[in-house]
DNA sequence: AATGAATGAGCATTCATTCAT
DNA sequence: AATGAATGAATGCTCATTCAT
């Protein structure tokens, strides 16, 4: 019985102990993979050194070895986290977008534009870049295009009742791209004129969208 | 006399060695660009060392800096010559895209597709990625972006008549991220089904060129 | 009071630490201008490579530069160190050289002499070397001078009293070149008869020295 | 006979054809080693590279190996002609000396300043740095010393007739060290005073050779 | 005689990663 | 938990020298 005590007691402070350390894990690998974000925003993925991510994160480059096995592997951990973001978005966007094409186009086309803020989409041109060489790269990639497969489904298909699975798909497929280019475009330049981009592809969005 | 014509033998014997010389100078340089695309393809622009493109060029290292001065210089040469490239497909697109809207459309959303050789796109988005850190290869971006308006205004202004100039801007400024996206995209992965993304791309192009 | 007191611990380790680091960090600065040095006697600062450098301090290239940021900032301090020992002695020599002409002529010049250990010398002569070229080496050969120029002011002025600061600057600055010469004198060749040229030197410095 | 007159015809004109050509062949050493002291006025022995000699002499790079072995050759040759330079300079002192101490001590330490012009001596510093590592340079430097010492022996031993030849040999050698440290000096900065310096040196000469 | 294309070893420097403390 | 000293392979680039033309 003492002894079972004594365990339980032990047990439930090396729990909470395991638990407090988790968190500070947590902590530090945000941390870390916020100071990577800054380095690959300014340098890219290649010329971002570990020491100077140690540095932008206030630790010793050693340190960092203790939450992630590689350089690589705080890349993937980057883009993860950035790709739910981007999901998030895109979910808020599922929700509110109504149920009649105008409404769907409006809404997607005003969003999508307003999601890309440089920062995450010089990022992403990054990754994209890295996917189309590295596997575990790619890998994320075609998870994220799985998810954002799905979601748009869901936005579209209640106005496209009468079509063909694969004329769904194609619109599907159309529009995924789409929404990847537009990310991509703004890594490359600032653009000029958000306004009249989100004009231009709400023609575009209609025309894909269009039950006819 | 005599002099007179000595010297232009000699003149025109050393215009033709000039020639001759510029000649194989040239080819050199598509020799080393050549390895350096088949590098870039598989490593990325950083990954790319001057002794794995000497390799494959069957050229000593030092021998390449004979021609190009700097690995960027190489880089640059290559996107030139691929944007070049790009741009030539693009005007024949534009030669024989017809003055209707469905033809526009359909010649467009077809001869886009089969622009996405996985080769060159996988390029693309290297140079991209270079792009939005380093000036010279913006610069580039910017003046093939330049191009790539004009010819767009010269395919899809005949249908546009009625419609203000910023009008047409908006549509000419959407098609050409649609365009440089897709080969963007397509250097990502490879892509499943062309047909598929073909017919999504003629709903939007429709959407975008249509007057109404 | 706890706390104040771990505070005292902690900060009193960390500077003791610091301490050690930094006297760890001069002992390596140290070890790597030692073998610069070695190197240089040898092949000439030129041909000295960083991985000889390397090699003859029993650490590995990239250690370097962590301690230096260039090669050139090694040459740069292996200079500064060794003008500080020469100036150590022309103190030394400035303490103990007396009062009147004679004295003052028979210790300089045989101090002088004594100082051409062939090592220093032949740096002296690398460095002059790249002084003429670099603005960093002849920075400090500029700063050297000026230095040296004050200790033979401090030696010969009390027995020129009656001279005008024109002619007192003279035979500065002939004392100047003539202790630069011979340093870089010993570096050509091995000095056969020191004593020979302790004499004559004591004949010219009479020359210069004397008040008449 | 007839062979013979044919030989001699023969030969004649070979002997001819080889006095041509040797000359033109001096003509061409000349032309590099002109160049090669310009490029390592400017930059010294170890940077300047053969291409930029070939540049500086209008010649290529192929061209400059049928009239040298080596790099070293050229830089030998090129010092072998600016110590004739030098050693003709001193010949001239020594012919217009004159034969009472003052005399030779004022042409002397004149003669000497006005020596100073800072490009010979700018190369001669570079010179002694090598010969402090190469024994063919040193070699060189062991010849003109040779040289040197019997110009100064035929200057001062008229007016040092009662000294010992140990203590003539001292007072040479010690002029010698003067002289060659002079140019020396000359090499690492602009001399501000050429006067001061020459009025300082005639101390020191006259310190030196003085009978007394 | 003259060229300059071609070589490849060598250089200074960087950087992901490890490990003793 | 945290440090940063230490490694050494890899990189872009240069240059004396050779050789086919």
């Amino acid at each position: 019985m003492d002894d079972i005590g004594t365990e339980k007691v032990t047990m439930a402070r090396s729990a909470e102990a395991v638990l407090r350390q988790e968190e500070r894990a947590g902590r530090r690998q945000a941390q870390i993979i916020d100071a990577a974000r800054a380095c690959v925003r300014v340098e890219g993925i290649h010329a971002t050194s570990m020491s100077r991510v140690a540095a932008e994160a206030g630790m010793s480059v050693g340190h960092i070895y203790q939450y992630f096995e590689n350089k690589e592997a705080i890349m993937l951990a980057l883009c993860e986290r950035d790709f739910d973001d981007f999901m998030l978005h895109i979910m808020k966007i599922s929700d509110s977008a109504g149920r009649d094409v105008d409404a769907i186009v409006h809404t997607f086309s005003n969003e999508i534009i307003w999601l890309l803020e440089s920062d995450r989409a010089a990022l992403t041109l990054e990754v994209m870049a890295e996917a189309s060489r590295n596997p575990k790269f790619s890998d994320l990639v075609v998870r994220v295009d799985h998810r954002l497969r799905s979601a748009l489904r869901a936005i579209i298909e209640p106005v496209l009742e009468g079509l063909s699975q694969r004329e769904i798909d194609m619109r599907i497929e159309t529009l995924l791209v789409m929404t990847r280019c537009l990310t991509v475009h703004a890594g490359t330049r600032p653009i000029g004129d958000r306004g009249m981009l989100a004009a231009g592809f709400e023609l575009a969005f209609r025309g894909v969208i269009s039950p006819s």
